[in-house]
DNA sequence: CACCTCTACGGGAGGCAACA
DNA sequence: TGTTGCCTCCCGTAGAGGTG
């Protein structure tokens, strides 16, 4: 809940809330009307942050909040926006990490498959059909989340797409993950908060990713649904280990933040097919 | 494998409050 | 009035740990 965070203020840091929070501050409404009890005069005007802490929220402009939060904070958003405005998002590659291309380029390299996950739709984006697509599709989000993406999804991206391909705040899950003690790859954070992947493709790592595009591109045309099923568990599994990961963190620093219902959601296999069968036709 | 960002860490500046 | 300590913020550096 971003109206319990105050370290996005100028002149306050992790401390000061920890003492605001104990001192029953809990909303930007109440560090207004309780501001007489702390008697220092920030640089910025409460009155003049707050007011925009309140258009920024209400314009859903997480990229400010992103800047204000700092990395070591941002995960904090995912409550706010996990209603639908983060994309998760996965890249395969074609494993040549020196020559990020884009779409339809006649040398070998870069993304060959791509997938977005959005808590209701998925869908997937192969490289020579709906790749171009992306920038535009994305621009319904407010946040992009993603698993190391800092070093390696979005450099690819930006590559294809240029700098500004997406205009919201990015979450890497890596830091957040690590930041709560989950620490390794995608799929042993899986394992350690329980999330478990469909038999075909379970044991399936980036390296088989990287094979199956090869044969399909050799005409096994049948590789591209297991590769496009690899593609999208990452991006799904996305969302739940943000969930598990912000639920550990408001434990582990007794954050007065409501936690994530982690309840399986209903109907992500759906729309999963819905997805695959988009692909395939 | 090559690549790349994050974290941790420490030092220092500067604002402020409490105190003698 | 000067000292001390607390806190935020910034900068630089080293090394760990993911990705397909």
């Amino acid at each position: 809940m971003l109206t319990r965070t105050f370290i996005h203020l100028t002149n306050i840091g992790p401390q000061r809330e920890r003492h605001y929070w104990d001192e029953g501050i809990l909303s930007w409404d109440d560090l207004l009307a309780k501001r007489d009890l702390f008697d220092d005069s920030p640089p910025v005007p409460l009155e003049t942050e707050l007011t925009l802490s309140r258009e920024r929220l209400a314009e859903g402009d997480a990229r400010w909040f992103e800047e204000r939060l700092g990395a070591e904070h941002a995960w904090r958003m995912a409550a706010e926006f996990d209603d639908g405005r983060i994309a998760y998002l996965d890249i395969e590659t074609d494993g040549s990490p020196g020559d990020h291309l884009p779409d339809g380029a006649e040398r070998p390299g870069g993304t060959t498959v791509l997938s977005v996950w959005d808590g209701l739709v998925a869908r997937v984006f192969p490289r020579g059909k709906d790749l171009d697509e992306l920038p535009r599709y994305l621009s319904r989000y407010k946040v992009l989340c993603t698993f190391n993406g800092k070093s390696f999804d979005i450099p690819y991206l930006e590559q294809c797409f240029g700098k500004s391909f997406f205009k919201g705040a990015h979450l890497d899950l890596r830091p957040i993950t690590k930041a709560v003690g989950l620490t390794g790859g995608l799929k042993k954070i899986e394992k350690l908060v329980g999330i478990e992947r469909p038999k075909a493709i379970a044991n399936y790592t980036g390296w088989d990713a990287v094979k199956l595009w090869g044969a399909y591109k050799r005409g096994r045309r049948d590789a591209l649904e297991p590769l496009a099923r690899y593609n999208l568990a990452d991006s799904v599994n996305l969302q739940a280990v943000l969930r598990s990961a912000y639920n550990h963190a408001v434990a582990l620093h007794q954050l007065p933040f409501r936690r994530f219902d982690l309840l399986q959601e209903e109907g992500v296999n759906e729309a999963i097919e819905r997805a695959i069968q988009r692909l395939m036709r």
